[in-house]
DNA sequence: ATAAATATTTCGAACGCTCGATCGAAAAAT
DNA sequence: ATTTTTCGATCGAGCGTTCGAAATATTTAT
């Protein structure tokens, strides 16, 4: 599967994420009318994406906020009741949509080689088709107050765990050799995250995503191929 | 060789860093004696790094720094002329200093197999011993001005070249299979980043410095092995 | 050797500014 | 007429930086 193709899939599942935050949270939010705070929390969100891509979380003010939005202070308040409703907003329901997909998509393999190899084709693809969710995964997580470090703590050792019994399985079917499955876990999950964090580079060099899901494919199987 | 061993090589060194600081920068500098300057920069970075790991450079106040160092507001105007110097002290002399240790130690080698082997060890070992300065070095990084990102660059570069070159040796001299050095070369910087930015991951798990560095260099050379 | 004079360093209050958040009034939708 | 949403001025707190005075260390003069 190409990029482009997974991409055409997946794009009208987007919008669902905002409308079920919308609704998990009718009684915070001060808006009542749903079509209205959908199209609201996308383009706040997206600003809110853009600013911390370009200066960080931290550094990006409310006002840059309405201002990259559309929107005045007072009606952002209406939407969110505090600047750490949007950084959770961001990490709780990213994590669980990356979550779903990762799911999906490998659930439908049959053999470890096979789902090792969607697993790690479908992650990339999907960290770049939300880049500065993930960047924002990231980059925002480590500074954070202990019980705001959960979800995304989480979610690493999930995504791990998920490498860790696909290679398990194949150790079983007689496919791999592997003799630390959390080391190639974590190893998988660093060579993805360079792509989306050192995404400079990549695009520098005029690498196509495609090549590099392939080149991580080769690698990983060189170490575990019998 | 082992992390303590390496240690024990290099301590006597960092203090070094501090004092060229000095000497380069006396003009700029209102502190006239230098074996005062030393002692208190080095307490200031200290206090600097431990603030930064916890809560971020930009987040950290000048009067949070005073706090940590003991030291007041004024005081500490008289070694540095802005909170940008903090910054800049930082990438400066502790990329020129990883870039020294590496040279040093790659060296002293004759064998591309063994360079390699003695350049991913010693790369890893200086960033444990260095941790705070390597989060530093990547975490804020990304939002600076364009003119303060090229000392992150241009290192990021270095190192990945460093290893580029020793991979071409290798099949040149037809001891490695090596189809795009460009990649391998930004896995294996991948790998070691991975040591230091989800070091809470590798603590939690007991897993020992010299063995991870002994698996980064067994998962390169399968790939690269003939 | 000691006191006076000078140079160096430290101190914390104060300044101007921006921040996150609030609020009552205006506008728009129902 | 009522509800819902938007607006931007306003608040107190905290920011980086400055500054003149106090404290300390060093040099000079006696």
């Amino acid at each position: 599967m190409t990029y482009r193709e997974f991409v055409a899939e997946i794009m009208s599942s987007v919008e669902d994420v905002y409308r079920r935050y919308y609704r998990e949270n009718r009684r915070r939010i001060r808006i009542k009318k749903e079509d209205l705070a959908v199209k609201n929390y996308v383009a706040l969100i997206n600003a809110a994406l853009r600013l911390s891509a370009e200066k960080g979380f931290q550094a990006m003010s409310m006002r840059d906020l309405t201002r990259e939005a559309g929107m005045s202070m007072g009606a952002l308040y209406y939407y969110f009741s505090g600047k750490n409703d949007i950084l959770a907003l961001i990490h709780k329901e990213g994590h669980k949509f990356v979550k779903d997909m990762l799911l999906k998509y490998t659930a439908g393999e049959s053999g470890p080689a096979q789902k090792l190899r969607t697993a790690i084709r479908t992650h990339l693809y999907l960290s770049e088709l939300m880049r500065l969710w993930f960047q924002f995964f990231f980059m925002e997580t480590k500074h954070q107050a202990k019980k705001d470090r959960k979800v995304p703590i989480e979610s690493e050792l999930w995504t791990e765990k998920l490498y860790m019994d696909i290679l398990r399985e194949g150790a079983r079917a007689g496919m791999f050799r592997v003799d630390d499955p959390g080391l190639v876990g974590a190893a998988i999950k660093s060579l993805l995250q360079d792509w989306y964090l050192k995404r400079w580079k990549y695009v520098h060099r005029g690498i196509p995503i495609e090549k590099y899901a392939e080149f991580v494919i080769a690698f990983v199987e060189a170490y575990v191929k019998k």
